[in-house]
RNA sequence: GCCCGGGUGGCGAAAUGGCAGACGCAACAGACUUAAAAUCUGUUGUCAGUAAUGGCGUGCGGGUUCGAGUCCCGCCCCGGGCACCA
């Protein structure tokens, strides 16, 4: 019938290309308006590409600024790389093409696809934390924390990963395992950097509190943290001038303590060993040290340990107790030593049933307690069962002045403490779950250290002026082998002589690990070219701190706890301005691939499969498959290219339909047929506005009601990031007001302007075509009049035992007794109660009748 | 084991304690077309019934309420995180 229809390809590429011309999205530095500064987690430009889990989250926040800017927002929305990482330093170890050159090309591959999605990113704000010029800063940073104290050289135990070459952080280990290649770690002393995150572990902890993030981020935070609070107590070791002190989160049990437990690595065992014991106890020491950490912390929790022939005295009773070594008590946490417990701790248990030590019951178990959770009160009473929830203390009274016997175990904790403190053996204590963060890696493709290791011992750092430290070239890529990074190999680069004093030394060879570039990038964007400082004072306080970050769960730790930490570390020292970098926080949840299995829950790779009408059958053996959503994966063969979508449906389609499928914050399998319903949307409001005639015509009154209420539902759901009800009512709108023969002015340019956040490229041409000049991008939202909204008449549901029955029509704002005075006169209603007392009439206004009868 | 999410049609989903399934996909029927594509219209939770209509329905079992997908208690299943942290 003449239609045109909608050229996507033609219409996307000429408004890319006009927006970049015209630098539509450019940010003023500073400005009048009321800022909103929206952060998308910035990618690492990996050599596949996209994928669809990516504009997931930028489409998110693409719509949510574009929606601001009409609001008045100064908006910064700002796109960069976190560029160094292994996988570019592998590909140059396979190949020897240089890591910069692979970045490069990654970096111009993914920027072409996130162009391609017309995303509103001011690009002249790109950071790159490969550059010099950017990790110049990051050096800067690391010269600030050396300067407070907060970061320091330790030979301590590390990750080793053989197959990596590499040591890695505990945080990159999975069961044992290198998150990156699932290779096996052992443990191994090495000298290396640490930051002191653990003096910021109660501030982070803390300010948890004002941060708008999902409850389940902060509580995995927290558990991270892992703040424990207890006594630290001192025992004697008999016969010796030793002492022992352990750290317990329960001094009320005390009096059950029937041994105590050393770490295997634990300085004094050596000095408390008896000579009978001493090759039992050399020869487990031996054998916990070369366990690897999945062997040793992994999922058995068989117990095994080691008597060390010595005593410790029991503070409370007097009472010996044997003092044992036992891999299932970590060096590193706490004071390395506890007190056993075992008939109030189930490890102590497990430990003591193994290895015949008594169990000594000192909590009568809450009856009800122990009913619910299944436990025999008499079976723990007696030793044979262990109980670690609440009761009464029994069993627990010295002559000293000690007496918890009937106290709930809150209240002896407390008893406990004091008395230890008066008596100075002990003394209330907390702990942390948290370490501090080994911060070298042995590899090449990072940020030097600005350090050198000086011939004397002592340890320079590079001078601010000296900033930034360069990579050298190299040709080869290998790790040294030595532990040591390829660096070690660069030896002009190496080798350095102090300009002043002419003394020698030799740089560092290790470098930072990835997270670092991206613990303060979102700092950069702020002030991206400014040569003189990190970032200039004014242009970050009117910009901080970021009001929206949206990026995947798998950084709700990592890279979250270690920004707040450099930031506080920054507000400390006067470079921010607030607490914290990140008020609001949401997490996009993951798109998964469709995937296929056979009835013996085989997985078949999706190029495998025929889709019939009866549903997916294997190409080569016909049976019939089930079809079930998946991670996506290579060797399922289902991973979705964003290139693939845009080029059938376009890019406006793609943004529709990853916003449609569901609230951002779910798990959802993409499905491509769900893709053509939006793009049949796409196309309808193309007809709708872009081939129908506009005219200057009044709307009716339903008319009216369902464009004003259309702006007020896309309006508030938008706000709330809730894109999908928001495309729903848009979809409803089309619907009604692509069957009109010519289509109001007033409505059309409304919806434009509601559709620009969303499909911004279709939202401009039709713009365009409505005879604007200008793009759509800060054209005002449109407002929504309440009164057109309201109806003359609402249905009234009339229920009988809470059961539908009937409707009946009465004027809108009718009152209760109105209201239930129009229904019960209603002939309908009157016939549905005919015969039967009613008992009670219960009323919602504008809703709803309920009748009792 | 512990801590978070989550379980609603054939599928993705929607629903301030107030008509469950909006919107979309798929399917079926029809219109247009020589035909197909595109588009438009209608039907579509389930069971019984020609139908009007009625029964049953938000993982399972209880409870609160005039009224529960929504609130409370107890379980089951799925996803994610942590996991000998004393």
């Amino acid at each position: 019938m003449g239609f045109e229809e909608y050229d996507f390809k033609a219409v996307e590429k000429k408004w890319q290309d006009y927006w970049e011309k015209n630098k539509t999205f450019k940010t003023p530095d500073i400005s009048e308006k009321p800022k909103l500064y929206v952060l998308d987690m910035f990618p690492y430009p990996s050599g596949a590409g996209l994928h669809v889990g990516h504009p997931e989250g930028y489409t998110a926040t693409d719509i949510y600024c574009r929606f601001k800017r009409m609001n008045g927002f100064n908006v910064l929305h700002p796109m960069g790389w976190d560029a160094f990482g292994l996988p570019a330093e592998q590909y140059a170890v396979d190949t020897g093409t240089h890591p910069s050159i692979t970045t490069k090309k990654n970096i111009e591959n993914f920027t072409r696809q996130i162009k391609a999605l017309g995303f509103s990113y001011d690009w002249d704000r790109e950071v790159n934390t490969t550059d010099k010029h950017y990790f110049r800063w990051t050096q800067w940073i690391f010269l600030q924390l050396h300067k407070k104290g907060l970061a320091y050289i330790d030979e301590i135990p590390v990750n080793w990963c053989p197959a990596l070459g590499t040591v890695l952080a505990n945080e990159e280990v999975i069961d044992g395992k290198s998150e990156r290649g699932s290779h096996p770690v052992i443990r191994k002393p090495m000298k290396q950097w640490m930051l002191k995150i653990t003096e910021y572990a109660e501030r982070l902890l803390n300010d948890l509190e004002e941060l708008d993030w999902s409850e389940g981020i902060k509580e995995m935070q927290r558990n991270w943290i892992g703040k424990s609070t207890g006594a630290e107590v001192t025992f004697n070791v008999d016969g010796s001038d030793e002492k022992i002190t352990v750290y317990t989160t329960r001094p009320d049990t005390l009096f059950g303590a029937t041994y105590m437990v050393l770490s295997p690595e634990h300085a004094i065992v050596d000095k408390i060993a008896s000579a009978a014991q001493k090759s039992e106890v050399d020869a487990y020491k031996k054998k916990v040290a070369y366990m690897s950490d999945l062997e040793r912390t992994g999922l058995s929790n068989e117990k095994t340990g080691a008597f060390t022939g010595a005593y410790a005295i029991n503070p409370v009773n007097g009472t010996k107790i044997p003092i044992w070594i036992a891999d299932y008590v970590l060096a590193s946490y706490g004071t390395g030593a506890i007190m056993a417990v075992p008939a109030h701790d189930t490890r102590d248990f497990d430990f003591a049933v193994k290895f015949n030590i008594p169990v000594k019951c000192i909590i009568r178990p809450d009856a009800k307690e122990a009913a619910s959770a299944k436990v025999d009160v008499e079976a723990v009473l007696a030793g044979k069962a262990c109980w670690t929830g609440e009761g009464e203390l029994i069993n627990s009274a010295n002559d000293e002045g000690l007496v918890l016997n009937g106290l709930k175990v809150v209240d002896s904790k407390k008893a406990a403490t004091e008395w230890l403190e008066k008596r100075g053996i002990g003394k209330g204590a907390v702990n942390y779950k948290l370490r501090d963060w080994l911060f070298s890696r042995q590899r090449y493709w990072g940020e030097p250290f600005p350090v050198v290791h000086m011939e004397d011992g002592s340890i320079k750092l590079l001078d601010e002026n000296e900033l930034p430290l360069v990579l050298p070239e190299l040709s080869d890529f290998k790790p040294s082998g030595t532990g040591e990074s390829p660096l070690a190999k660069a030896t002009d680069w190496l080798n350095y002589t102090d300009p002043v004093t002419g003394k020698k030394g030799r740089r560092e060879t290790n470098t930072m690990p990835q997270w670092a570039g991206s613990c303060w990038y979102y700092l950069r964007y702020i002030d991206p070219q400014n040569d003189k400082q990190l970032v200039d004072p004014a242009k970050e306080k009117y910009w901080m701190p970021v009001d929206l970050y949206v990026g995947g769960a798998e950084h709700a730790v990592l890279h979250l706890l270690y920004a707040r930490f450099w930031h506080k570390v920054l507000y400390d020292i006067g470079v921010v301005t607030t607490k914290e970098p990140f008020k609001r926080l949401v997490n996009q949840g993951m798109i998964l691939g469709m995937s296929y299995k056979d009835e013996r829950g085989a997985l078949v790779p999706t190029d495998m499969v025929e889709i019939r009408n009866e549903g997916p059958f294997h190409k080569t053996t016909g049976e019939k498959l089930v079809e079930f959503p998946a991670k996506m994966s290579k060797s399922l063969k289902n991973v979705v290219n964003p290139d693939d979508v845009i080029k059938e449906y376009g890019a406006d389609s793609m943004r529709l339909y990853e916003m449609f499928m569901g609230p951002l914050e779910a798990v959802k399998p993409w499905n491509t047929r769900g893709v053509e319903g939006v793009f049949r949307f796409i196309r309808k409001a193309w007809r709708m506005i872009g081939e129908t005639e506009i005219a200057d015509i009044e709307l009716n009154r339903e008319q009216l009601r369902l464009l004003h209420a259309t702006i007020k539902k896309v309006g508030e759901d938008t706000n709330s990031l809730n894109f999908n009800t928001a495309i729903s009512q848009m979809m409803i709108f089309s619907n009604e007001f692509s069957k009109l023969e010519k289509m109001p002015r007033e409505a059309a340019e409304a919806f434009v302007k509601l559709l620009a956040p969303y499909a911004p490229h279709l939202a401009e041409e039709l713009w365009e075509k409505l005879g604007h000049k200008e793009s759509i991008t800060y054209a005002p939202y449109p407002a929504f009049n309440p009164e057109f909204i309201k109806v003359s008449e609402v249905e009234i549901l009339v229920q009988i035992l809470g059961k539908p029955k009937a409707r009946v029509m009465v004027p809108a704002g009718s009152d209760a007794a109105t209201t239930e005075k129009l229904v019960m006169e209603n002939e309908e209603v009157k016939a549905l109660i005919t015969g039967k007392t009613v008992k009670k009439l219960i009323c919602v206004p504008g809703r709803l009748i309920n009748i009792v009868i």
